[in-house]
DNA sequence: GCCGCCCATGAAATAATCTCTCATCTTTGT
DNA sequence: ACAAAGATGAGAGATTATTTCATGGGCGGC
């Protein structure tokens, strides 16, 4: 077996991102191969880094974070130390779920989690707008969550 | 016990949250229970919906999937049936991994999974711009991941 | 075409883990 | 302080994961 996937290392992978709790016995079973064989082509799926990790999607209103913002950041000079002293002040900031450099109007985007928006308000304020080298940021609160987090479709 | 979590079912989650694969003996362990009580506290979190789904975290380069772009969507009219139109047909592209209304100068903000930029462009063109009552699009190609999909803070 | 090597496969045995039962203990309300 | 309700941990039994081993299929060399 070569460095690519079959057709039953894509269905392993599929089943798996959809739920990561089926016993072995059945995943063997839907993808049409033995236990043992099953087995083992999950555990290389591991090994071999097709599978980052296994993680409990946590329902977020249920912990107290049911509102999401998105938020655009402009930087005040575009250099490398200016992108990397941001960068490295965001990763210290939990409520943050996605950060991206991106081309276009914005120099970074984020994605939030936060309680409410009174929550978010004081965060702004008090850490947002505080990061160094912001210029502007530009605030999207979200009103639907049409689609969060949607599987990977490979 | 009520309703509410207790810092042992915090601790259960914050775990399962970060690695999905823990034994209930580790969990137990780690969580400074007994391996009873750990799985009663563990399968009341499922039943009660703390955890929606445990899933297997797929790497997007490994599968061909590099290339994130978020996306800025104007719709032509602001009514209900224009917005259900849009959500209805964007439910059934699957390489769109977030959608969300949101306040502000866009009407919806995309997060987008695509092998690359051509792939992209070809989607842009053939999806995207024809999906019902889209006036105009804002592409931001992702640059660097910064963060991705940080697990939820609480 | 034939042979030999390599590797994947499945059945079965073993080891580990989960899941439930029960007696005990803690908490809560009166 | 007492009774009821609920939570807990130890252990038994059921389930599941993981390894072992013999077999079979594909591929290259001759």
């Amino acid at each position: 077996m070569g460095g690519r996937l079959d057709r039953i290392d894509l269905k392993i992978l599929r089943l798996l991102q959809n739920n990561g709790r089926w016993t072995n016995a059945e995943l063997a079973e839907t993808a049409g191969v033995s236990a043992a064989t099953c087995h083992r082509r999950t555990q290389r799926l591991f090994d071999e880094g097709y599978i980052a990790q296994v993680r409990a999607m946590v329902a977020p209103r249920k912990v107290g974070k049911g509102a999401l913002v998105m938020v655009g950041v402009v930087l005040d000079r575009s250099t490398p130390e200016s992108f990397a002293a941001f960068e490295r002040a965001i990763a210290q900031l939990k409520f943050v779920l996605d950060c991206h450099l991106v081309a276009g109007d914005f120099d970074y985007f984020l994605k939030i989690r936060v309680g409410d928006m009174e929550d978010f308000n004081r965060i702004h304020g008090e850490q947002l707008i505080a990061l160094p080298g912001v210029r502007q940021t530009r605030t999207f609160f979200v009103m639907k969550e049409v689609v969060d987090n949607a599987p990977l479709d490979f």
